[in-house]
DNA sequence: CGCTCATTTGAGGAACTTCAAGGTCAGTGG
DNA sequence: CCACTGACCTTGAAGTTCCTCAAATGAGCG
């Protein structure tokens, strides 16, 4: 089960739900970067925010995501797509300490807020020629980029696998990357997570509920609080 | 190898056929990471090959890719995982001047050859500890990994459409990352691309006859040579 | 309470898979 | 030159999984 824990450590790590104000975040983001009091100086030129969004708002959209990169502050962020006969799919979503919009503008993605959310927002050519100048800035982005990829990699192999199992491993994911607390509250709708895992709302039910037949999860008292009763069992399903 | 030559066109911008000799391969390596002379100096002293590989043949399993990063001369790499059921999913193809191994480590992929291949092997913790101390390392990491998500990211949104589209969109990527050629040589295997495609074989076969039906494109003489009778249209498939 | 939105459940249909057979091609040996 | 072989691709028919459409239930909020 090596894969299991490459989720665990989201390069930062603090619960999001604690972080608001905007001198802890600055000072967070500031500290990934390392102790460079000039090049903290540089950094906080190119920053502003943090900015907040409520759900559903778009944050940027195609074009416009090509100047800036953002970093989330608390909340969560979805990039997604939606194609012409209307379908929509969610690439990823992110939490805090994640940056976003550092490739997405290849793709033409549209960066949303899933959840209310803040974030900041870097100039993107400010950071791009900083990192070709300053090692641990491009060391920085070089491993962010890195672990998105390896989750975009686990992302792919998902969608080879059954209804029941995307769910499962998806909530044993989320469960994991939101710091393994007793409940796990799950942030986004579960239109949402359909869309993450290509599937219908209704199979997606469907799912849950089998897992909860299976005595692997428990709804706790609604659909967005829930249990994970069988961790172990929940990576076995198949 | 007289049926190596359809891999002619990588998008990096030599001509592979005629790369052979090991002096060759190890300049335009170099290349790629400028023109610094005591910089090439080290990166050689790291890197080791090209060795050749066959068809089906395992590069690298799970752990071994932790030493070594791998550039790829010539030929396909293929990098995958069975799960217990047996289902294989192949997560990407890799074609001349792609770095293979960088993250794959993290996800326990098999690294295998899709075609007679070449590839230079890099010593990882040189090349972590090199790109720590220079930017331009560091920059052509970045690069690299920036482009293999932009593609995983592409590879999530395709696993949402119809089997036809996704076997035309991979058909016409093909094409186009392989430069362009007046017919499309396909270079693996039916069995490889349906693993890329999370389909069965055939299904795949269906999906290309479909298109082929639909005028889209031609089996020039066999199923491996295909023409690409109408590239637009191939892009539009839903 | 009564509204709205989100989730769940059910029945029928579409898309893809499975299983099984047939076809094509390149290489091999008679 | 031709038949034989094995790997690979194609085609058909039956079976599963998931989707679509429709309705019911539940949760949150004024």
């Amino acid at each position: 089960m090596a894969n299991l824990d490459f989720y665990s450590t989201p390069f930062v790590d603090f619960n999001y739900t604690k972080i608001f104000g905007t001198a802890d975040t600055v000072a967070h983001f500031a500290r990934v970067f390392g102790e460079d009091a000039p090049l903290q100086g540089t950094l906080s030129a190119l920053q502003r925010g943090p900015v907040r969004f409520y759900r559903d708002n778009v944050i940027a959209l195609d074009e416009d995501v090509v100047d800036y990169v953002m970093f989330v502050v608390s909340g969560v962020v979805r990039s997604c797509k939606i194609c012409k006969n209307g379908n929509r799919s969610i690439v990823s979503f992110y939490l805090p300490g994640d940056f976003v919009g550092w490739v997405d503008a290849k793709l033409a993605l549209s960066i949303e807020a899933a959840t209310d959310t803040e974030l900041l927002f870097i100039k993107r050519i400010g950071l791009v020629s900083l990192a070709a100048q300053n090692v641990r800035v491009a060391n920085v982005l070089l491993t962010a980029t890195t672990n998105e990829l390896a989750r975009a990699q686990e992302h792919v192999l998902l969608m080879n696998k059954s209804a029941k199992c995307r769910a499962a491993t998806f909530l044993s994911d989320l469960w994991v990357r939101l710091g393994k607390a007793q409940y796990l509250d799950v942030p986004m709708s579960h239109q949402d997570i359909a869309d993450y895992l290509g599937l219908t709302i209704e199979t997606l039910s469907r799912s849950i509920t089998d897992l909860e037949r299976a005595g692997l999860i428990a709804r706790v008292p609604s659909a967005r609080r829930l249990l994970l009763q069988n961790h172990f069992g929940l990576r076995r399903v198949n």
